[in-house]
DNA sequence: TGGGATTTGTTCGTATGTATT
DNA sequence: GAATACATACGAACAAATCCC
C-alpha cells in the first residue's frame, strides 16, 4: 500500500486492524470528522484511507452517505469462501515442497506468535492467524496472488466476525501446525486436503450463529487502535 | 464501481478506456490539474479517479510524485499472465456445460460485435475482446471472481500494449468462438487445453517485441476519450 | 410534509515536497 | 548546489445532499 501517503496509511492500517479484529462491527458507522478528530488530521486523509479500505471491500461506500464498515450478505459470505478455498488451492500448488528453511522457519516463528496470542488471550490473535495464509501466499513469488489472498484474508475475518462467534481459535494453531509439515514434506493432495478441511473447519465454526450486538461508540474503538502497529 | 461519485466515475471510466486501448502510454504522467481542466473539475475530483485506477495497478501513484499510467516489469507481466492463466481456469470450471441459452446468445453476441470492430479497424475492438472474459467471468456467479477477473483483463491489455504491437488481432475472434462452442459442450478438459492455449496465443504475440515511441500530449488524446461510453 | 442538524461533495488557497536549470 | 518552477498534500470554507425530528 505504498501509494498512499503516510498520514492517510497511519488511518487505514488503524482502521484495518480495527475492522479485522471486529473491534468495529459491520455496519458501523465512519464519519469522516469523528475519525479525524481522532487522529488529529482534517477529513481529507480520513477520506483517502476510507476510500482505500472501500477498495478492499472491508468499508462500503455509498456517494453522499459515507462510509460503514461493510457487511457481506450470507451469499458475498459463501461466494467469498468459494473463492478463497480454490485460491489457496493455487497457493499451495506453488510453495508446497518448495519451501526454503527461512521460509519455514518464518512460518514456524508466525504459528509460535500466534500460540502466544492466543494464549494470552489477545485479539491480535486474529490478525497474526490472517497473517500466516497471507505468508504463504507471498512465499507463492506471485504478487498478484498475495495481493488478493491479503484482499481476502481481509475480508474473511470481517465475516467470520459478523456471523461467527469467540473469535479465538477460529483458526486453531494445531491445524496450521500441520498444514505446514505436510507443505514441507510436498505432499500435495494430502496439503490440498488439510487446506480445505482447515479452511472449512474455520467456515463452519463461524457460521454456527449470527451475532449483532455491541454498540460501542466509534471514538472509544478507535483510541486503542490510535498508533497502530505494521501492516499485515 | 458504484462506490463512486457521478462525475469521478466519468473520468474513472475515460482514463480506463483511454489506458486499455493503449491511447495512454505506460509512463505517461497524469498530472491532476491538466486532466481536471480537460474535464472541467476540479484536482479533489480528478485525484479520486485516478486513486481508484490505481487500486486496480492501472496507474501508480507515488506520494508527492503524483500518477502515471502503469508501467509492469517484464517480471509482472509474466506474474499477470501466470496468475490469469489460474484464474481463468477457475471461470471455466464453474461455468462449463452450465451456460442457459440466454448466456450464450449474449456472448455469441459479443463475439460479433468484436467482429464488427476488428473489421473497421477500430480500437475499441481492444475493449470488447477484454470484454468478453470478463462477461464469461460474471456468468461464473462469482462476483468475486469477476471482480479480479475485470482487474487483471485491464491490466493484460495495458501490458500487451507495452511489450506488445500490432494491437489488433491480439485476442483472436475465431478462439472466442471456438472457446464458446466448447463451453456449450461441456468438454471441460478440452475446454481448459483451448483456453491455455488462447491465453499463450495472446501472450506470446504480445511478447514477441517492445515498443516505447509516441509522445502525443495528453490534451490531445483525451480529447477524444471526454465523453466515454458506459463500462466494461 | 417540512425544516433544521448533520454529513458529505467540492473548490481553492497555502504549505510542502520534487524536479530542473 | 542553490534557486526556481511545478505538482501534490492538506485544510478551511462553502454548497449540496441526506437524515431525523
Amino acid at each position: 500500500m505504498e501509494q498512499i501517503g503516510e498520514r492517510a496509511g497511519a488511518i487505514y492500517r488503524a482502521l484495518r486492524l480495527a475492522i479485522m479484529e471486529q473491534a468495529l462491527e459491520p455496519g458501523t458507522k465512519l464519519p469522516e470528522d469523528t475519525i479525524g478528530e481522532q487522529f488529529g488530521v482534517s477529513r481529507t486523509v480520513v477520506r483517502r484511507a476510507l476510500e482505500l479500505l472501500a477498495s478492499e471491500e472491508l468499508v462500503d461506500i455509498r456517494p453522499n452517505r459515507g462510509a460503514a464498515v461493510a457487511k457481506p450478505t450470507p451469499a458475498e459470505a459463501r461466494d467469498l469462501f468459494s473463492v478463497r478455498q480454490d485460491m489457496e488451492r493455487l497457493v499451495v500448488k506453488r510453495v508446497c515442497g518448495q519451501l526454503s528453511p527461512e521460509q519455514v522457519a518464518r512460518l514456524e516463528a508466525q504459528i509460535a506468535a500466534e500460540e502466544r496470542a492466543i494464549y494470552d488471550g489477545r485479539a491480535e490473535y486474529i490478525r497474526l492467524a490472517a497473517e500466516f495464509h497471507v505468508i504463504l501466499a507471498e512465499m507463492s513469488g506471485s504478487a498478484l496472488l498475495a495481493r488478493y489472498m491479503r484482499q481476502i484474508v481481509g475480508r474473511s475475518a470481517l465475516v467470520l466476525g459478523l456471523y461467527g462467534r469467540p473469535q479465538w481459535s477460529n483458526c486453531s494453531v494445531h491445524e496450521h501446525r500441520d498444514l505446514l509439515a505436510a507443505l514441507v514434506e510436498g505432499d500435495l493432495d494430502r496439503v490440498n486436503s488439510m487446506m480445505h478441511a482447515h479452511l472449512d473447519a474455520v467456515q463452519s465454526r463461524a457460521l454456527e450463529t449470527a451475532t449483532g450486538d455491541g454498540e460501542r461508540g466509534i471514538r472509544d474503538i478507535l483510541a486503542a487502535y490510535a498508533q497502530a502497529p505494521a501492516d499485515a
